[in-house]
DNA sequence: AATTTGACCAGTA
DNA sequence: CTACTGGCCAAAT
């Protein structure tokens, strides 16, 4: 028994946000404010960015289908998993243009 | 308890 | 195209 279960496990908070991650479909992608808007907090797209940071190792996520609202992938270029969440895209068929996703060709929902 | 941080976003210049 | 701004607000420090 990790943790009481109840209020205080900011955990809870982010399940929301994981349901809406995983129904992003293969060779599609979403962003960090429609997924917000998804799990019913509209205009907490930074709370995206940070359940995902916080998503458990075994928990299989999609979390690479996330990008921001100009199509390019928030994570600095020369650290972190810039370049595994590039290449995880590439391999659904997901094609860049200079670095950037075009959200109207991939972006879901469409809206 | 107060302050800073952040895998964001839309608007503006 | 880039750079900066204000808004956002729970989590982390």
């Amino acid at each position: 028994m990790p943790v009481r279960p109840g209020k205080s496990d900011p955990t809870e908070r982010f399940e929301k946000i994981w349901q809406v991650v995983r129904r992003i479909p293969y060779g599609r992608v979403s962003t960090y404010g429609r997924v917000a808007r998804l799990a019913g907090l509209p205009g907490r797209s930074r709370f995206v960015g940070l359940a995902l940071r916080q998503t458990p190792v075994g928990l299989s996520l999609p979390w690479h289908r996330v990008i921001n609202a100009s199509g390019r992938i928030s994570l600095p270029k020369f650290r972190g998993h810039y370049a595994e969440q590039k290449t995880r895209l590439i391999a659904e068929g997901i094609l860049f243009r200079n670095e950037k996703v075009n959200l109207l060709r991939y972006g879901w929902p469409n809206v």
